[in-house]
DNA sequence: CAGTGAGCGAGCTTCCGCTTGACTT
């Protein structure tokens, strides 16, 4: 017998809350939702008004029979779900599905996890809000929809096992859209003239006005030769920085990123760890709001450790579109543990949150300001020097925010103290050729940023939908090796000019998002069909019809009846009128033989197509796979024909040839019937035989130290080295060896009594063959 | 597993948002 039976989402916070309610109270959790609209068909009955047709899910069973048992005996239930929209629909579902008698029934919400917070909540119950289950059952409703209706037109029109939707279509668009800026931005150059002048100090600073061309920067060095450099004036202005609001999800994700090169769903991983260990609180979350709890805590420490003048107590907005509020940010849940136990990168991600978490309830940080402008005789340019001096460092004591913009900003130094009038020895008067900047491509955490902006997504998905948009294929997340580009820089020393020729190294890239071909031809079949699907505002639209359901100014079936007949019509025009599309783009004639060359999207990917399919005369056209890097839309003639010069041969070693290649995984040497990938900064065209020859040997040496141990008497089972360490090798399939063991010294007794201990193994999975995993 | 790009057809793929494990050759 439970005299009461409490619901909340999550594990983690159904144990915390037990302790606070004693023991009338039995605390659950639900594991998020319980079901979900069938995936047989569109789980929406049109025909019946858009009834829905949940499902619960196999892996969802067991917990709900728990629950139903469970929730018949209690003579209390209390649903204590978010209080958002989803939340809301839990609950919803929960009292559906456990069949709960409305009249023992109660739901209730909390915004901290405190006892008082908790107890409140029991006193002050009211029963479930339908209109927000209604904008929510219209949400879900609309997105199934959007998914399951375009991703079929792309298995037809493009590719099988392709998808579309709300969310992960507009973020694949953002990244083809940022590739094509790239691609049309012309850089150009200019200079820029910086001066160091002699002082107790040196001072640094730069002419105001960038210089168009070598021409100029010529004849400004020249004139400086004989100009002199008066102080015009000297001003302090006193400014003051302010703390960033803590964590959010995707504030979090970004400073993880920026901070220590740690992907979207990596962070989201250690927060996990972090929150299930009761350091943390809820690490999904999009508000910034801060309990009185939390801000009491802080205050006491930061009073505590840096005194009463480092405290400023702050509550933040939350700004984003969409946001819901049903958590606070995400922040220490006891801030007097400075240091937590775990893995470095537990460690690491906890400080980082602790420390932007006391930072944003500490006081400005105050700043001096100090602009010299020095006068050039004779010209109109001036040169400026600025430094920044803290005069109180405030929250800067514990926490400084990473930015994504990575220019060196200059001119942040110590300045000596000059006056008015005072003229100036330069010691040094540099022009140095520039280039404007491209867009920068969006890295996982800064799309992330970008998508928040729009309102699109949430936190619980940003993760995954970064994971989705890589596995289709859609986009790739890769290193670039940049390329050298020469500048030039004239200088004035000790009275001599002289001109530098330099070379930089430009464009390289890490782990950034590149949209890949069929990421590009989807976008823009979709852009073509369905533009207002996919339109950077159609979140924000809908959203606002949801709220208008949620305040019961709107019928969910009604919203969705005016979104679905059009759509409906679209998609069916579209299925039946659109051609099949490959992204094909001709790129002109093949000057040796006369045969047209095209490129275009082939059954294994994109492929350039040399000359045409002559059934009458017998004569097949020629295909080459495009090489990592090179897009359909950008590959040139040029380009194109050199891909037909593999495979080539590019000598011989050890008396056999060496041929270099482009295969099924890519290209690759082959040398005595054995192949050797090549590695990511190869180039297939321009490999020489003595790199082919170091890749052969290595490939070797992988190969020898590939196996640990075999067995005279045995030889099905051997002891290798894997990507995941040692593993044991028995009849074609594949056995984990015990933490600990030391694979060198496995005897084959104790080899075959792992073999023994795991069953089956596991089958090494074969390459994919067609359409399956 | 690596010089792939024939053709047909059955059967399958797919969304977003809540939440954790399971499990990795």
């Amino acid at each position: 017998m439970i005299e009461n039976l409490v619901i909340v989402e999550s594990p983690a916070k159904a144990k915390t809350i037990e302790k606070f309610l004693g023991k009338q109270f039995v605390v659950k959790s639900s594991f998020g939702h319980i079901r979900d609209l069938s995936k047989k068909n569109l789980g929406v009955e049109i025909a019946k008004n858009y009834k829905p047709e949940y499902i619960i899910s196999d892996d969802k069973k067991k917990l709900v029979d728990e629950l139903k048992k469970a929730s018949a005996e209690a003579q209390q239930v209390w649903l204590a779900s978010d209080e958002d929209r989803e939340g809301e629909a839990i609950a919803w579902h929960l009292a559906e599905v456990l069949k709960l008698d409305p009249k023992k029934t109660k739901r209730i919400v909390f915004h901290e996890i405190t006892k008082d917070a908790i107890l409140n909540a029991i006193k002050n119950p009211r029963g479930i809000d339908i209109n927000l289950v209604n904008s929510q059952q219209a949400r879900r409703i609309l997105d199934r929809m959007v998914g399951f209706e375009l991703s079929p037109i792309l298995w037809k029109k493009v590719k099988p096992s392709l998808s579309a939707g709300r969310v992960q279509s507009v973020a694949v668009r953002l990244i083809v859209e940022k590739e094509r800026e790239i691609i049309a931005f012309n850089s150009s150059s200019f200079f820029r003239v910086t001066g160091l002048f002699k002082g107790d100090v040196d001072i640094k600073a730069e002419l105001s006005s960038k210089l168009p061309n070598i021409k100029e920067a010529t004849r400004f060095i020249e004139h400086c030769k004989t100009a002199t450099f008066k102080v015009l004036d000297v001003t302090k202005k006193p400014t003051k920085k302010s703390p960033p609001p803590p964590f959010t999800t995707s504030t979090l994700q970004q400073e993880a990123s920026r901070k220590f090169n740690f992907s979207v769903s990596q962070t989201m991983t250690i927060a996990q760890k972090l929150y299930e260990s009761g350091y943390i609180t809820y690490m999904r979350t999009d508000s910034v709001n801060l309990s009185a709890t939390a801000l009491d805590a802080a205050k006491q420490i930061i009073v505590s450790e840096f005194g009463d003048k480092y405290h400023h107590l702050r509550q933040f907005k939350t700004k984003s579109k969409g946001a819901q509020e049903a958590h606070e940010a995400i922040r220490p849940t006891y801030f007097d543990k400075v240091k937590i136990p775990g893995s470095a990168a537990e460690q690491k991600l906890y400080d980082l949150i602790w420390k932007r978490t006391l930072a944003s309830q500490m006081s400005d940080a105050q700043l001096e300001k100090t602009t010299i402008n020095i006068e050039v005789s004779k010209s109109e340019h001036q040169f400026v020097a600025t430094g920044e001096v803290v005069v109180f460092d405030g929250f800067l004591k514990v926490y400084f925010e990473s930015t994504d913009d990575d220019s060196e900003e200059g001119g942040k130094d110590l300045l000596p103290s000059v006056k008015a009038g005072q003229l100036l020895d330069p010691k040094e008067i540099a022009a140095t050729e520039r280039f404007t900047q491209r867009p920068p491509r969006y890295t996982e955490a800064s799309l992330v940023k970008k998508l928040e902006e729009l309102g699109i997504g949430r936190p619980s998905t940003y993760a995954p939908t970064i994971s989705t948009i890589l596995a289709r294929g859609y986009v790739l997340k890769e290193d670039r090796q940049g390329v050298e580009r020469k500048y030039t820089s004239i200088v004035l020393k000790n009275g001599k000019i002289s001109q530098l020729d330099k070379t930089e190294n430009t464009g390289a890239e890490k782990s950034k998002l590149f949209p890949s071909d069929i990421g590009m031809v989807v976008n823009d079949f979709l852009l073509e069909y369905f533009k207002e699907i996919i339109s950077y505002n159609f979140t924000a639209n809908v959203e606002k019809e949801f709220d208008e359901i949620a305040l019961g100014n709107m019928e969910w079936t009604k919203m969705i009846d005016q979104f679905y007949k059009p759509f409906h019509k679209l998609v069916e025009k579209t299925t039946k009128e659109s051609d099949y599309t490959k992204g094909e783009r001709v790129l002109g004639v093949d000057p040796v033989s006369g045969k047209p060359v095209s490129v275009r999207i082939g059954r294994f990917g994109p492929v350039v197509q040399l000359g045409e399919n002559d059934t009458a005369n017998k004569i097949k056209p020629q295909f080459a796979s495009l090489l990592k890097g090179q897009l359909i839309e950008t590959l040139t003639l040029e380009e194109a024909l050199s891909l037909f010069k593999l495979p080539r041969t590019i000598g011989n070693y050890e008396d056999k040839e060496v041929v270099i290649g482009v295969g099924r995984f890519g290209p690759y040497v082959r040398h005595n019937s054995k192949f050797y990938s090549l590695k990511k900064d190869d180039n297939p065209l321009t490999i020489d035989l003595a790199r082919a020859i170091e890749l052969i040997e290595e490939g070797r040496k992988k190969e020898r130290e590939k196996v640990i141990k075999v067995f005279e008497h045995e030889e099905k089972v051997q002891v290798l080295n894997g990507r995941w360490g040692p593993y044991i090798a028995y009849n074609g399939a594949n056995y984990k060896i015990p933490k600990g063991t030391d694979a060198h010294a496995l005897a084959y007794e104790e080899c075959l009594k792992i073999i023994k201990n795991q069953g089956e193994g596991t089958k090494p999975k074969r390459f994919a063959k067609k359409g399956k995993k």
